[in-house]
Parts: C-alpha cells; sequence; structure tokens
DNA sequence: TTGTAGGCGTTATCAT
DNA sequence: ATGATAACGCCTACAA
C-alpha cells in the first residue's frame, strides 16, 4: 500500500499544497509569471524545485492547443544526408524553445505512414517530412488536423505544401551536364530505389533529360537501382563495369554511393578519373576526403534545415501556409571528374 | 463559428455514436477486441475507419500507464556513429509495437537533462541513454518515476543502472597495444571532448594504461581533444606533425577522427602507413574506404541496439532491472597501421 | 456483452 | 492577484 504522495511523481496539485496556494496560481507561475506577485510566484518555484515538479505533458497538450514540439520522419538515420540539415533545423527550433522529436521510416512508405499518426497523436504541431511523395490519405489528414507541415530536400513550386529545399532535377542536370561535356557518352547511374522516392527520381530524370538533350540515345545510360550504403555502392561499381560498352563515367544518386564506387572501381583497377570519372550529389564531408575528392552537388543543408525551421514555426504561428523557398545547389567539381579518355 | 463534428479531429465519442455503441464499446474495440462481438466490433471499426480516428495520445497516457513509447537522447545525430546501433534498436521496438523517439543533446549535459526531461514528460516507458555520465539528479528523477533506462555504448558491472555495452578502456587498450607492438613510442591522439564523456575519457585512459604498462613516459603522448567531426580530425592531425618528436601513429577517438586524420597525413606529404600510422574506432563503413582502410576497433552496433531493446523492453514488462550485458569488441587491423619506421 | 460514470493532470473561465 | 471549477479525451471499475 503506498500513500499517494509518497516518493511517487509530484502533480500540480502537490506544488499548490506545498505553497499553500491554488493550483490555478501554480499554472500560471508556470505559464505567464508577470500574472502572479513575486512573494508568492518564489513560493511556488520553491515548491516546484523542492518536488521536482516537471508538468504533465499529456494533460497539458490534452487542454492546451500548443505542444511546443515539431515532429520530422525521416527515410533513414543510417547517414550522414539528413542529419546536418536535421541539426540546424533542431537549433532553430530550439532556439524557439520547441522541442524537436524525430522518427525514422526506412524508406518505407507503409512505417512512415505509421510514423507520421504516432507524431500526430502526440500532438505535434508541425512537421517535416523529406519529399511530397505519400499517399493522398495522410495529406487529407493533415489539413483536417490542421498540422503545420514542410517538405524539405524537394522543391515544387506547383504544390499547395510548402517547401523549403532544391530542384533535385535541375541539380541533377547541371553535373550531368558537366560530365557530358567532357565527353563521357556512356554512363552508370548508380541511384536509390526510385519507386516511392521523387527526389531519387528526379535526379535520374535529370540524367536522362541531358542526354536527351545531346541527342544521346537512353541507352547509352545504365541505370542501377540500390538501396543507400557504401557496400552497395561498391556492388553497383562492379557491376555496371563489367557491362560492354563499359561507362566511363559513373554518376551516383549520393556520396555514400560514390564513395562505395570510387574504392570499388580503384580495387579493380582503374584509375579514377583517368578510367573512370565518378560523381556524388549531397557534398557531405565524406565528399571531401575520398581519393579522390568527389565531384558532386552541393547541398545548402544547415541552411535548408534553419528556413524549413522558420518557415515551420511561422505556420504553426500564423495558422497558414508559408510560402516555398527555393534553395540554390552547386556544382563542386573535383578530381573524381575527368575528361573521358580517348579509347 | 463552427459546429463541433465539422472537419474537426473525431474524437471516441464521434466514433461511437457514429456506430450506434458506447464509449466504453469503442475503447474496448481498440484495446480489447476479444472483450467485444464480432457484429459491434465490425461496425466500430467501420465508424473508425470513416472517420479516421486516432486515439489522443495525451488522454490515453493520462489515464492508461504505458504509452508504449521509448526515448533515446543520443550526443548527436551528426554522424553516422549512433545510427546504426539505433537503427537496429528502433526495428527491435519496432516489431513488438513500441515506438521510438530520438532526440539529440548535442554533446552538451545541460541539454541532455533538458531532452531526458522532455521524453519524461511525454510519456516515455523507457529510456536509451549514451554512456554514464550525468548528474546524480537526473538518475534520482529516473528512478522516481519508474522509467525503465539502459545505457548503452558502454559498460560498468559496477553501475546499479543497467548497461548494454562494451568497455571503452578495454577495447583502446587492446588496440594501443597493437600499435605499441609495432614499435611506436611516440603517439599523437585526437579524442573527443573528454570533459562530461565517459567513453572517450575511457579511451584515452587505454592508451594511457599500455603506455604505463610498457614503462613508456606519458610525455610521450600528445593529445588533443577537439569535436567530432572530419574537419577536426584534419586540423589535429596537422597540428600533431608539427610536434617535435613527431609520433609516428596517431590514435583517433573514432573512424570519423581518423579518416580525417588520414586525409590530411596523406595532405601533408607523409605516407600511411609507412611514415605515419593512424587508427580509428567503431568501424562505421568509412573505415573500410579510406585510403587505405582503417585499423580500427570493431564495435558491434546492430547487436548493441538489438539487445538494448530486448532488455529495455523486459525491464518495462517486469517492473525491474534488467542484467547488464557486456558484448566484445575486436580489432581490425587494416592497413593504416603498420610498423614503426626506423629513424 | 454492453453502458454509465468517475477520474487522470492541466489550463482557462469565471468569480471573488 | 488569487481561487473554485468546468472542460479536454480516454480508460476502467462497476452496473445492468
Amino acid at each position: 500500500m503506498e500513500t499517494k504522495s509518497d516518493s511517487a511523481v509530484p502533480t500540480i496539485a502537490d506544488v499548490a499544497r506545498r505553497a499553500g496556494v491554488s493550483t490555478a496560481t501554480v499554472s500560471r507561475c508556470l505559464n505567464d509569471p508577470s500574472k502572479v506577485q513575486p512573494a508568492t510566484r518564489e513560493k511556488v518555484q520553491e515548491a516546484v524545485r523542492a518536488l521536482g515538479y516537471t508538468p504533465n505533458f499529456g494533460a497539458r497538450a490534452l487542454v492546451a492547443k500548443r505542444t511546443n514540439t515539431v515532429g520530422a520522419v525521416i527515410p533513414t538515420m543510417d547517414n550522414a544526408i539528413f542529419a546536418r540539415g536535421l541539426q540546424a533545423f533542431q537549433e532553430a527550433l530550439h532556439e524557439q524553445g520547441v522541442t524537436l522529436l524525430v522518427a525514422s521510416a526506412q524508406y518505407q512508405p507503409d512505417f512512415e505512414e505509421e510514423q507520421i499518426r504516432t507524431l500526430l497523436a502526440r500532438g505535434a504541431d508541425g512537421l517535416l517530412l523529406i519529399g511530397y511523395e505519400r499517399g493522398p490519405e495522410i495529406y487529407a489528414e493533415l489539413q483536417r488536423r490542421g498540422v503545420a507541415t514542410v517538405v524539405a530536400w524537394a522543391f515544387d513550386p506547383n504544390s499547395p505544401l510548402t517547401s523549403v529545399g532544391f530542384d533535385n532535377r535541375k541539380a541533377m542536370k547541371a553535373l550531368a551536364g558537366a560530365v557530358v561535356a567532357r565527353g563521357h557518352r556512356h554512363i552508370g547511374v548508380i541511384s536509390a530505389v526510385t519507386a516511392s522516392n521523387d527526389r531519387a527520381r528526379d535526379r535520374v530524370s535529370g540524367i536522362k533529360e541531358v542526354l536527351a538533350e545531346e541527342g544521346l540515345p537512353v541507352s547509352n545510360l545504365r541505370i542501377i537501382e540500390t538501396n543507400y550504403a557504401i557496400e552497395s555502392g561498391r556492388y553497383a561499381a562492379a557491376e555496371l563495369l563489367s557491362h560492354t560498352p563499359r561507362p566511363t563515367a559513373i554518376m551516383c544518386g549520393n556520396d555514400v554511393l560514390a564513395a562505395g564506387a570510387i574504392r570499388e572501381v580503384r580495387r579493380m583497377g582503374y584509375r579514377v578519373p583517368e578510367d573512370i570519372s565518378v560523381t556524388g550529389f549531397d557534398d557531405i564531408e565524406l565528399a571531401e576526403i575520398c581519393e579522390p575528392p568527389l565531384t558532386t552537388v552541393h547541398v545548402p543543408h544547415r541552411q535548408m534545415g534553419h528556413r524549413a525551421a522558420l518557415a515551420l514555426l511561422q505556420m504553426i504561428r500564423e495558422g497558414q501556409a508559408a510560402p516555398s523557398i527555393e534553395l540554390k545547389t552547386e556544382l563542386r567539381v573535383r578530381d573524381s571528374l575527368g575528361p573521358c579518355p580517348t579509347s
């Protein structure tokens, strides 16, 4: 048998009792200290401290509308691609007293839906999602709940959803242009699985478009889809190089795949970039420590996270959509890209 | 003026009304379907679907004891060190219908405390923490709340807290032993900031102990503390190599730092490992794609995450501490470590 | 098997 | 400036 207040989690009532005031006063003390006299405020704060009281979040969320929490559902935590942007996102939120809760969807659409619902049920005031691609029911649900939502890592001016990101297709086009300009005609592509991944799909489209514009047949492209991992990049590279005609350039959907590809290409005895050029996407730290350093598309991850946070906070406060923001990516031409070897 | 049920978030009452039953029946349907007749169950489920009803988490947490949520507070999301283990942790939880919420503490003790409280306030049934080092008040709070807690990435058989991890000191001793055995006498160390980071401190201790056992003066060690980033590894390496006597081996607190160090060492014109040996810690994917591949300590990240999840779930269910689990690390000797050049 | 009703901890609306 | 009290949405005895 336990007495109620014995070593249990204190409630606002315990604090009120100890401070000799009403629960309402305690509540005011916590939420708007200016509405209570310094003397009583002192008493309450002392009681709070002594008891180690923390407001029950559930109860608070039940009656208030705000939870000061936003959720982010990212495809994976397994590599650094989303880490930098998310870090900046969190920093900006924290400055405004908002807590970030992160859930990973492991690149599985139905799992992502589940995670979104989880965050919603927990009263997230806003949501950060990666890319546009998901079922319409989810969007309907978000709208019905009036949950502020920002899409990042993608940009679509025609979508009703606010996005803070960049045009993946355009970015990859620029890179593919640089590759083709160096004489490469047969290009291997290592992409993420494009089903239910609009970013990956857009990037591949960008490459295809460049080839089309150059009057090159799509058959000059050999595309392998795989999951994001260094090992996958190695396997894919090995396979690409076993084909005839052998590609002289391998364009990868991100830097992680590219790092694996470079490694494998060299292991097989080819030189980079003299024999084979390799490119990445994202410009994470890894890109610079590759040997040779990776030619890639620089994505302003921190800026993206920061501005996404500001947009989301604004939407939460004002209760209406904020304008989308297109961020510019930049080509980073490093040593992994060279001219096509004359065969 | 809005009608209450108009396009708002549905409550259990809405579902009950639509299904023509009481709220209690709906609740039972959701929590223990076997306690309600198939016919009514059908009606309720149809209403749930039609309305797109999701139970309000706050309300549920308020009255029930379980939230089926566990939280993890990790030092950073910025690199892949914790990613793999966390991924496995999440997978194991998800299999049991438990949701993982992640918060990052950015290697700041007070921020970590804040994040822990946030998770607690949100009713997390259990917590995964990294390392032992934090204030006693937090532990008191955890105990008072009866929140199941598991410490990972560290192992201390003497702590009352359950840990699922490995002995950082011992692991690094093994590696340092291998370095010294190859004749290295002057060793540079690039460590994470050891203040409030027991793992980093233990690793450095491991190196010191080996030197002591070999009868080498501690002054043969030159230690630089820095944050975890590839760039930091580069700067630190540059500084280490500018000292006299120049170290012949650089031991790093993790693979990320080591990758940066290798890059810089080579950029400065030294060969690895002929002139300078470099070692890492963790054995993340990066270790294998380094040039040359990194000698490092292999940490069974996925196993650690998996077993931490099982231990935590067990503690939540049984309401008492589970035994700690020590995982074995393994030396991975790759090309970045070579014999000390005879000077 | 199903319905009724009380209470979980908090905030907000009224009084005082 | 402070206190009483009615919600908030859900679960769970207890009743029927």
